[in-house]
DNA sequence: ACCCCGATCGTA
DNA sequence: ACGATCGGGGTT
């Protein structure tokens, strides 16, 4: 059913309108969906939304820089940044353009070998072998690198987000609930 | 040129 | 609880 193969995904790519939508929902709806990265695909279990020049942890909240220029930009753009000089960490862009806003994959469980979760930004970053060469990619058009469409539907978490000093009052991590994983 | 800090993680 | 490790961004 689920590796009917990796055709059949491509046929479910997420698209630019799904990506161009208010963040919360992008976030929230991201949960249980396929990352395909070349050849391992999980299915996304914790997000995290980073919204605005007005959200305090949100890098765009500095303004636009060359490194926040992609969230800036259109919706379903990769933004991959380095962090802690050992890390990094993989999001989507949101909301129209102009509108600087994207979605933190902080969890994928692979349903390829090692069918691992992968729980953390920075774990799922290193064992995939993303960095920032995979910065600013249109993921609506790439053949290696994009999100599908799950039928699942998970219950989900709502929380603070994690790791950051400010904004801790925003309660917008979502994250599948561990007893419905498999 | 210099300084501070960070959307993390493994070790203790 | 803490250190590793380095780029981004602001300041001198």
């Amino acid at each position: 059913m689920l590796l009917a193969g990796v055709k059949q995904l491509h046929n479910h790519k997420l698209t630019r309108e799904f990506f161009n939508r208010s963040t919360i929902q992008v976030a929230q709806d991201l949960l249980g969906q396929y990352l395909i990265f070349y050849d391992q695909i999980g299915y996304i279990t914790e997000t995290e939304a980073y919204i605005g020049a007005s959200d305090p942890a949100c890098h765009a909240a500095k303004g636009r820089t060359k490194r926040t220029e992609v969230m800036f930009g259109p919706a379903g753009y990769s933004y991959v940044y380095l962090i802690y000089g050992m890390y990094h960490c993989l999001n989507f862009t949101t909301e129209e353009e102009g509108f600087p806003a994207a979605v933190l994959i902080r969890g994928i469980k692979l349903v390829t070998e090692p069918k691992i979760h992968l729980n953390g930004p920075g774990k799922l970053c290193k064992f995939l072998a993303i960095n920032k060469s995979y910065n600013q990619l249109d993921i609506t058009k790439n053949p290696h690198f994009f999100v599908a469409q799950s039928e699942k539907k998970y219950q989900f978490i709502t929380t603070p987000r994690i790791g950051i000093k400010v904004g801790m009052e925003l309660p917008w991590r979502f994250y599948i609930d561990p007893q419905h994983l498999d």
